[in-house]
DNA sequence: GTTAAAAACTAATAATTGTTAGTTTTGTAA
DNA sequence: TTACAAAACTAACAATTATTAGTTTTTAAC
């Protein structure tokens, strides 16, 4: 039958979305051709149709189940007990952690979501505004709670969700850094800076 | 003579590029076609060579020109008399406003520059990592001189880097923030933290 | 007004694209 | 072994791509 031999739990289309997964994120979506897709499967162009739609639900696949593994963690974090302070060190390891254990997916979702058609493009905005909006109210908690400084809650939370999700090229670094420490000075730095 | 009219001090190479990189923006490199540069200019796509050679050369221009923005800014910080905490808060305030500023070229620098071929585009990681190189260096000679918590300077200079470079979706909160005021902001929080 | 160059135009090219149609091969259950 | 469905294959498509060639228009200097 197949000559796309999916490992234990994982469909064919898993298969080819992680392979495209890996060339959207080394190429860009639009540089990526199926029949590179296709030859990285070990597999002709036209046979991806057999388990695949298009090549842009593939980038929709990508695009929302990252989206969708940040706002569960978010909705999990939110009923947590504990203060702002904590929940938002959470969520700034969850990033880190996602953004190294599923950096091709990730990088995807970061940066070829522009490429989603309508009215998927429409829908991963809001939902990502959505997201964002979520952690500005949590930052104002946290504000009003006295465990945080006053500034801008808007500008902290641009400024953590920038140096996380802008941790892609920590790749190039991997030798000298573990993703341990990478993990927990990283959350020192955004949340007690650096100056003595 | 020309349909494409350069304001003060801009050829029309110039008004191309400019076009060019609000639309390698907006629709990213590979999407972005010659037709669609020469509709923004005002021309049929063919007469765009009359003033450049290639579709890749408009890209490398871009992306040269912000990194030797940054180099050359970094050349002069060096040389300023001051600690480490006032050439990295120099540095991290011209980011920021470079960002705002020139906000569509400097967008492609960081997000497109995979797209160019080679050599420049081994010369453009050449100068990209020697750049954060020598951010890596400041920040040890601060880090020695007792200015900087001690922790990974290679963290340090990445969190920075990435909470500057993915700057561009403050683009979408920009009537709530002004430009003074994100700066400010995000200084402090890179530099002294959030945490109270 | 004439002339020469700069820069626009139209037409065309070869390559690559995502995808469909139709056919053959493969694997599984009876 | 037979039979059916899943999934591979080849061939082909219409569209779009960056770019070139050749021609006409525009501009500026005299």
């Amino acid at each position: 039958m197949a000559k796309i031999k999916p490992g234990k739990n994982a469909t064919k289309k898993d298969v080819i979305t992680q392979k495209a997964s890996a060339l959207f994120k080394k190429r860009g979506y639009s540089s990526t051709s199926m029949r590179e897709i296709a030859e990285t499967v070990g597999v002709e162009a036209p046979s991806l149709y057999n388990h695949i739609g298009s090549k842009s639900e593939l980038l929709q696949t990508i695009c929302f189940k990252i989206a969708e593994a940040f706002t569960s963690y978010l909705d999990t974090t939110e009923n947590m007990t504990g203060n702002a302070a904590f929940k938002m060190e959470n969520i700034i390891r969850f990033h880190i952690q996602m953004m190294i254990n599923n950096f091709d997916e990730v990088y995807v979702a970061n940066h070829e979501w522009k490429h989603l058609k309508e009215p998927h493009l429409g829908n991963f905005l809001i939902q990502r505004r959505g997201y964002e909006k979520r952690l500005i109210i949590l930052m104002e908690s946290g504000i009003a709670n006295k465990e945080f400084k006053t500034s801008n809650p808007h500008v902290s939370v641009l400024t953590i969700l920038s140096a996380v999700r802008g941790l892609e090229f920590w790749q190039q670094h991997k030798k000298n850094i573990s993703s341990q420490l990478l993990e927990d000075d990283m959350v020192n730095h955004l949340l007690k800076g650096i100056i003595k």
